[in-house]
This record gives C-alpha cells, sequence and structure tokens, in this order.
DNA sequence: TTGGATTTAATGTATATACATTCAAATGTA
DNA sequence: TACATTTGAATGTATATACATTAAATCCAA
C-alpha cells in the first residue's frame, strides 16, 4: 500500500493539510474496505454492525432510535432504516415505548448477541492485521485523530 | 468535540486497535460533514470535486474513465455514473477514444476548471479551520497513516 | 384546557458505495 | 482468419448517507 502519494497517483501536495484530508479519506477507505470482506459473509454491513455494538453496550435497557442516532459514528446516518434491516433479521426487537408513545425502544436479541459473540475474535484479528502499526503508534494515532476534531 | 469516547458516549473500548478503527470512522466523518457543507452551495460532492481534481492534474491530457477509477480515494466508487454527473452540469466532456473505441476520454471544461479555481481558497481555508493542528502534527498523522495501511 | 410549538420516528429523494452483470471492442492464439 | 478470452464502460440492484418533510405524541404557555 505505501505511500498516500503513489496510491492515488499524484506528485505532490498543495500543503500537508490538504494531504491529510485526502490521506484520511484514502485511509478510511482502506479500513471499510476490510471490515466489508469480514461482516459480508454474515449478512452484515459495518454500519448495522455498529448499531448491534451499541444495543449491547446497554446491557439488556432498551435503547430509543434517537438514542442510537446519537451513539452512531456518522451522525448523518439514519437509525430508524437500520433498525429496520436488523429487525428483518431478527437481530433486534423493537416495541412502543409505555411511557411515550413516540418512542420506539430497541433491544438486541439473543441470536443478535450470538452473532457478535461470533464476530469478536474475528474482529479483533482483522483490526490487528489490517493496522500496521504497534501500540505506541496505534495510540499516538489515536490521541491525534481526537486532537484534530478540536 | 473533544475525545472520542464522549463524543460517540462509549466509556471504554476493547484495546487501542479497536478505538483506533473506530476514531478513524468518527473522524471520516467529522471531515466529509465539513466538505459537504463547503461543496452544497456549489451544487457539487467531495467525490465529484475529487474526479475533477484528478482531471485538472492530467493538465488538459485526456484520461480515461478506468484512469480516474484507479486515482480514486475510494477503489469502489464509480466513476463512470461521477462522469455523468459532471458532464450534465457541462464540468467535463466526454469523447470516444480514437485509438481504442472501447475506452472514453474525459476532460474538464474551462467552466469546470473555473469552478475549481473559485473553490481553490475555500478549500485551503476550511481544511486550516476543521484540522486542529500544527504543521508538525499534520505531518505526523500523515506519517502515521500511511505507515497503518502498511 | 386549549392550541401552538417541540420532539420522535418514519418516509421521500438524490447521491454514493459495493458489488454483479452485460455488451461492445480489442487481443491473442490455434 | 476464426474464435475464445480479456478489457473498458455502462448498467442493475442493495445498502448507506444527506438532507427535507410528514405525522403523531407530548409539552407548555395563554
Amino acid at each position: 500500500m505505501g505511500k498516500i502519494e503513489e496510491a492515488i497517483q499524484q506528485k505532490e501536495f498543495k500543503d500537508p493539510y490538504n494531504k491529510l484530508v485526502v490521506n484520511l479519506l484514502y485511509t478510511h477507505s482502506y479500513m471499510v474496505t476490510t471490515q466489508n470482506c469480514l461482516f459480508k459473509p454474515h449478512d452484515l454491513s459495518p454500519e448495522q454492525y455498529n448499531v448491534l455494538r451499541i444495543l449491547r453496550g446497554q446491557n439488556g435497557a432498551p435503547t430509543t432510535v434517537s438514542s442510537i442516532q446519537d451513539r452512531m459514528l456518522n451522525k448523518m446516518s439514519n437509525a430508524s432504516r437500520l433498525v429496520d434491516k436488523l429487525k428483518m433479521k431478527e437481530l433486534v426487537k423493537r416495541e412502543e415505548c409505555p411511557s411515550d408513545r413516540r418512542q420506539v425502544d430497541v433491544v438486541i436479541t439473543q441470536k443478535g448477541l450470538d452473532l457478535l459473540a461470533q464476530l469478536e475474535l474475528l474482529v479483533e484479528e482483522n483490526n490487528k492485521n489490517a493496522l500496521h502499526l504497534s501500540i505506541e503508534e496505534v495510540n499516538q494515532l489515536n490521541d491525534l485523530l481526537d486532537k484534530l476534531r478540536g
């Protein structure tokens, strides 16, 4: 894979800031590609996986659609439709919230929990294989990304 | 914005590798959001902007659809359809390649070049405003991302 | 308590990604 | 030359993002 200049056949960048934007977009695509390969055999998209992870993190407590939305990595994704897809696969349950009938309580099913458990090791392995960095570099990168967003 | 843990309301991560994947996805979404805001008033998407940039980088030389595809940040994007959208806006021209009639030569128009020129300063400003990092940190981040992909 | 404002989820539409498939043109080999 | 293979672009379909809009339920203030 190597340097971004070779990967996209661009000789040089206007400035390091411009290069960083391109590098982020390209690296994102690289990571998502590995995730797609991993999840595809299980008929799951990375985004659907993320919703399941959020629901499991609630430890069985019902979670409203808007609460899922708030916790999603992409704030513009559509939790309502993702939940719909997961429900069709019986990975989540969806019930009207008794205290506020506008809201919808979403809970991960046992089938959903089983799928997450099954993927656990694969995801961990995939991450470590895809990220060609030492623990120190990973920590450094995490700090820089946190700082990037201000 | 701050630390990723607060941003997505997740208390802790399984390991730094897992955190990095989440951080990359979240930071990508952050950057693309700023780009969308920038390009939207000009009826352009970040991906269409990227194609125009690639074509300008060819200095007027015709570029085939597959060559555009190779240079794109996301290798799974569909250059054919993006070129189609740009042609409808008269930002590119598309002609049958005389030496190989399977291929299609794409060239950026003056209108396309004018639009890029108009966006030049805005993009630069947007990048510097969105990336809350010093030049040194930007360079460090670029190196780490290059290394990440191996 | 009524009626406007707000909240929540669902839905509609355009764009893009992630594939698979198609079809014409070119290539290579018997 | 003839025919199978490969290549390049377009197209089809499912999923997801990026909005705007809708409709119902709740809230709140007159």
